[in-house]
DNA sequence: CTGATATCAGTTGTACTGATATAT
DNA sequence: CATATATCAGTACAACTGATATCA
């Protein structure tokens, strides 16, 4: 006999559970961030400045996954701001030079502590070894998001 | 010293990873599903009838996880197809049941090849284990997107 | 009355396309 | 000229909100 737990084939279709746990994570991180007034695009650009160092906003979209369209918005209010400077390249002057600045920083700090609890949300219930898996499943399935 | 699989920490974020996990997803299923002219809401919508009986649009959207104002125009035109029969229910009027008709029964066994070849794409280079894992991992997460 | 159901109109957020200006 | 960069306007889609009509 079938066991009690076995889902319809709906509920097993790998794509359908991950675009599904994907908005549950999306809600947790944006409900997270909201709280200290911030947005996933600007955590994911200062992260990324902060690992990286500064980079050119073409860099940083193919290191953030983010499309140039959006881009640019993101990096003008962070520059509004204050949290990152955007100067011209000497050496390409097609290119701005985007720079993390230290109050760019700070903020980091908080949107990455909105964002750790918002993880620890979405996986409570789930043992950190369980965490591991899932990195290590989504890892190559992510890669190619980009392109 | 770091081992040089270490990724940053962006890129091992369970959020990010399942949002852009969930995105090449979308990508395959849509692609998949335009090659025989299908939309993702039909196969659920054909899928769930199959699987449980004649439901009410309400009852449809439970099982489906779909929302109610996207509901009435797949099931219009799944009805203008010939796909499913809407009959008011005779025990209550406010109702309508919406029943898998055959027509709609073969158009799902299109879809629902398409589905597993897109699922299959995006699990390449994965084992069969890997996506049994997977799923297990992805079921609790998942199960909270309702509500 | 209330509560549930179905429908319709419209909003938001994310990903994306196409066109343009500018500099190499 | 071609190529790369940045910007702007606007599209496509899924998820969602609010209002309304219907009827038990």
């Amino acid at each position: 006999m079938e066991p009690s737990t076995e889902a319809s084939r709906l509920a097993r279709l790998p794509s359908r559970l991950l675009s599904r746990a994907a908005l549950v994570a999306s809600r947790h991180v944006t409900q997270a961030l909201e709280g200290v007034g911030g947005h996933r695009y600007d955590f994911a650009v200062l992260a990324t400045l902060d690992e990286f160092g500064p980079l050119s906003q073409s860099e940083l979209c193919r290191r953030c996954g983010m499309d140039r369209s959006d881009m640019t918005a993101v990096v003008s209010a962070l520059a509004d701001e204050g949290h990152v400077s955007r100067t011209p390249d000497a050496d390409d002057r097609r290119r701005k030079v985007v720079r993390l600045e230290p109050a760019g920083r700070r903020r980091l700090e908080v949107l990455e502590q909105a964002i750790e609890g918002a993880q620890q949300q979405l996986l409570e219930g789930s043992s950190p070894d369980d965490r591991d898996r899932l990195v290590a499943l989504l890892t190559p399935l992510a890669a190619r998001a980009d392109q």
